[in-house]
DNA sequence: GTCGAAATTCGATGACTATCGTACTTGTGC
DNA sequence: GCACAAGTACGATAGTCATCGAATTTCGAC
């Protein structure tokens, strides 16, 4: 069985289904810790307060927005943050969305 | 009976109020028609595909996220983009979210 | 092969929300 | 006053979605 997940293309990332995504804040939060890191992240070693069924689905989301792109070592499976490609096609979104970078960077 | 409705200060803008305003394309579509216009609106002089009931569900939303002023004039009901204090709250993110800014302004 | 760790899949459930039609309020004009 | 126009308020409804637990898969280590 094929273990890689479906990415979407950059030139079809719909501005729709990111915003959906990034309404939630637990959503929000992993994409914040993404950014902060500065490096791939395995899904359970992030710090939310779900259960391990809502975090896969969660990533699922992220996902298939295109704002992830997740990828197996071993059991693990990483998350890696798709800021250039965000960026390119919605300038300054993850800026404005990600606390962080909108206080001061 | 007082006629003007509740509006948030700019201090109090809160981006999960404001992301979940701007996540329904109807929404969206009435905060860029603002911004396009350059002008006050009339609630009934929007294009948009929804009942007037509906509307007005989403006009509150908009003002109690704070991206909307309203104010009466005669039976109509004026609306005005708070373009300049969202800037400051919250940088580049109309930028990003309306279609015609993002597209090269 | 067996065990445990990491994550997914599969319903089920509860909450929220966009939508509508109808009734109502408010203001303008005659 | 009356009629009309512009919106609002109020339920009601249907669809979506975040959440969970239990069962399952996949991989690494022993």
């Amino acid at each position: 069985m094929e273990r890689t997940p479906p990415h979407p293309e950059m030139d079809r990332f719909d501005l729709q289904r990111v915003l959906e995504a990034l309404v939630d804040p637990v959503r929000r939060s992993i994409v914040a810790q993404l950014d902060a890191a500065g490096e791939d992240i395995a899904c359970g070693a992030f710090d939310i307060s779900v259960s391990k069924s809502t975090a896969t689905h969660h990533f699922k989301v992220l996902r298939e927005a295109g704002l992830i792109r997740q990828y197996y070592v071993g059991t693990s499976r990483l998350n890696a943050l798709r800021r250039t490609e965000m960026d390119q096609a919605f300038p300054g979104l993850l800026d404005a969305v990600i606390p962080a970078r909108a206080a001061g960077r």
